[in-house]
DNA sequence: GTCTATAACGGGATAGAC
DNA sequence: GTCTATCCCGTTATAGAC
């Protein structure tokens, strides 16, 4: 008895156009953003694909070669937005608008993406253990120069940067990643153009909040802020 | 042949003294932790606690009952703190000085408890799908009851109080949850006096930033703030 | 490059002795 | 309550035809 059910009779051997690597990982990524790296199976991804889970093997080599690739692609998109709204010329709290703008919305257009990104960062999966890890500690790095140019320059409050930068990633991915389980707390729906913006309207002011100077407090040269 | 190798041989029937139940829970609060739920086999635990697989799911009926236990029992810890700083009379500033402090030492005294909460929580595993759920929403509506009374006070300004009470628990979450992937990147070891000690001095700045009113800002009544 | 078929393995769960 | 022994299922990976 064969492993798996044969839900098609299809006969082997070359097919008239094969389906697109893009496509394939596209279809890759749903899944394993909706089901988890160990829930999925290439049995669901080969069949949604129109192929056999072998063929599928064929191309990637592996399960873990296809869910780095697709992780690849957007921890790599990510770390374009952050270089780009990062040059070293950019007013400081605009540049955080822009930033944390274009995050939310990337996060909001595709959902799943964030759960996806955020658990390979708890668990350490095979992404991680791969590359991954380099492309993710560069995009902290520029980012906590950057912060750490606005202090300099008095745009920000002085504060350890790198405490900071990650509390404000920690703003923007926990939002996206938890839905599943919190989106009944919020009123709306998350993943629509009215539930972005309004989540876009509050990871604005709270990033800016956690960053800014303010005009009347006194000025302190270490990394304990605001306790009295 | 057995489906594992039995390193000991010992013979079947009652032991002298049974395994408490507690110690099973705490054994396999570490080992969940530290590998998430679908790497986590029984056998480690097992072996862990010098007993047998089988033993094991005699206890416990089953690998997720086991599971739902031991996360029951941190998120009515995480409860109960938040429960009983946000009593009603309470100063509102103070009130999450002190909440803060006590959720950064209750989570940076644990190494793994963040990871293992947030995993449940982006996953939707066992536990979220049976009463877990409803224990977190509790949480969040009473946190989410917090803030309102604060901006209704005046103390915190006036903003979306559902999207403020996700960020709070981002900023307190993600940290210590990613902890295995982005510990290289801050200076110090993170699960030290020192090392916690800086993240509480960084969450009771942020969390304070992003609630209180500021004295110069002109009182707007919508969930847009800062937006010019 | 895709197919069929199968090998090999790991892990959860159960039966019954002690 | 713990043990041994077994069952059974899902998943990865490979072999070879087309």
């Amino acid at each position: 008895m064969p492993a798996t059910t044969h839900p098609m009779t299809r006969k082997a051997g070359r097919p008239r156009i094969a389906v697109p690597r893009a496509r394939l990982v596209e279809i890759a990524r749903r899944i394993f953003a909706d089901n988890g790296y160990h829930n999925t199976t290439l049995d669901q991804v080969a069949e949604q694909a129109g192929i056999r889970r072998a063929s599928l093997l064929h191309r990637f080599g592996s399960k873990a070669n296809l869910y780095r690739e697709l992780l690849d692609q957007v921890v790599g998109d990510l770390r374009n937005l952050v270089r780009s709204a990062f040059g070293p010329q950019a007013d400081f709290l605009e540049a955080l608008d822009v930033l944390g703008g274009r995050v939310v919305d990337y996060l909001g257009g595709r959902p799943g993406v964030g759960r996806m990104l955020l658990r390979e960062l708890v668990d350490g999966g095979p992404y991680l253990e791969g590359a991954g890890i380099q492309a993710v500690q560069d995009t902290l790095e520029v980012t906590t120069a950057f912060l750490a140019s606005g202090m300099s320059d008095g745009a920000f409050r002085e504060q350890d940067p790198r405490q900071l930068a990650l509390t404000i990633v920690g703003i923007h991915l926990y939002y996206f990643a938890t839905l599943p389980s919190t989106g009944a707390f919020i009123g709306a729906e998350a993943y629509t153009a009215e539930g972005v913006a309004v989540r876009k309207a509050a990871v604005l002011a709270h990033v800016r909040s956690v960053c800014e100077a303010r005009p009347g407090e006194e000025r302190r040269t270490g990394a304990v802020i605001g306790r009295h």
